[in-house]
DNA sequence: TGGCGAATAT
DNA sequence: GATATTCGCC
């Protein structure tokens, strides 16, 4: 137990996809309506992952709207044809971009690894959904979603809490599958005692390329998570942590500022169209560098959207990794 | 105000 | 049951 910080992180850098792995997936959590809202046409995947053992999702083909092309060509053509003319007129009439009623995500064990290892990192007590969101750097992925789920997690910490101290009884399969997916981190459970003096949060690389702001205010938490730590704050603690400030930020820009309500970063449309480099984003694999560099605190993630009709019209994203533990 | 968390709704 | 949405509070 001593060697546990690079030990984990080295673990935990093993853990992330490889670039062969994430090429083929592409955009992100962008739901059909607001695609459509947007006129942008996904460059949808192209189902890389056949080893998921994903959910039942009946064959329902996508909607046309979502060929898939090759990556490379998805900017050229798949783009989001300027053209449809309606975003600010005809059909659409309003605002519907903002009155669209978003899909509703489903948590795969790979995205609930992902949250919580943010939340690791944060530390439970500094752990709220808008950092959370944040460190997770999933785009799409709003306040909300993080925040629902936080909820449901504490209720999950909470009984299992109840459980070590308590009764023996442990295990409840069906229920908590998720949940148990993914190891609670200890100091979890015992938010009093904390572990000795070292591991979690853990300096990442300290690499530093330029960083944007909206990271630093990342960081910043972080930063301040960690001061906050009685044990984190001795001889230990210096410079290396505020290195954490490139945070999620793996190739160009990750963050998308929460407008107002928190909702996903839209896709600019100033001017009827938005900047390609939203989708442009992601699409490049970030490198998984055994090498200091740099990658999002958690792994990559790339999305699957389905959208299921035979449930009655109901929509369900679902985000996956390019690949799980 | 924005954001959090608990309660409540779907 | 899982997720979303609402609502009161800070």
């Amino acid at each position: 137990m001593r060697e546990d910080d690079s030990d984990w992180f080295a673990r935990w850098e093993e853990e992330l996809p490889s670039p062969e792995e994430l090429m083929p997936l592409s955009q992100s959590l962008i739901s059909p309506d607001l695609a459509l809202a947007f006129d942008i046409r996904s460059p949808v995947h192209g189902n890389g992952n056949s080893g998921q053992p994903h959910h039942h999702h009946q064959s329902t083909p996508p909607t046309p709207s979502q060929l898939q092309l090759p990556s490379s060509q998805a900017n050229s053509s798949a783009e989001f044809a300027a053209d449809s003319a309606d975003l600010g007129s005809g059909a659409a009439g309003d605002e519907p971009a903002r009155t669209l009623k978003r899909p509703r995500l489903v948590w795969t064990p790979q995205l609930h690894k992902r949250f919580v290892d943010a939340v690791a990192h944060l530390g439970i007590k500094n752990a709220v959904p808008k950092t959370i969101m944040q460190l997770m750097s999933v785009d799409g992925l709003t306040r909300e979603n993080v925040a629902s789920h936080l909820q449901k997690y504490r209720l999950y910490l909470k009984r299992m809490q109840g459980l070590s101290s308590g009764g023996g009884a442990g295990s409840d399969p069906a229920t908590d599958r998720l949940f148990a997916s993914s190891p609670v981190p200890a100091h979890f459970l015992h938010p009093n005692r904390v572990p000795s003096s070292d591991h979690f949060m853990p300096s990442f690389v300290p690499i530093a390329t330029l960083q944007q702001q909206q990271q630093m205010a990342a960081a910043a938490a972080a930063a301040a998570a960690a001061a906050a730590n009685p044990h984190l704050q001795p001889p230990q603690f210096h410079h290396r942590q505020i290195a954490a400030a490139h945070f999620g930020s793996p190739t160009n820009g990750q963050f998308n500022s929460p407008t107002s309500n928190g909702q996903f970063n839209s896709p600019t449309t100033t001017n009827g169209k938005f900047d390609p480099s939203f989708l442009a984003r992601q699409t490049q694999p970030l490198h998984r560098m055994s090498t200091p560099s740099l990658h999002s605190p958690v792994g990559n993630y790339s999305e699957d959207l389905e959208s299921a009709n035979a449930n009655g019209g109901r929509t369900v994203l679902t985000l996956f990794p390019t690949r799980d533990d």
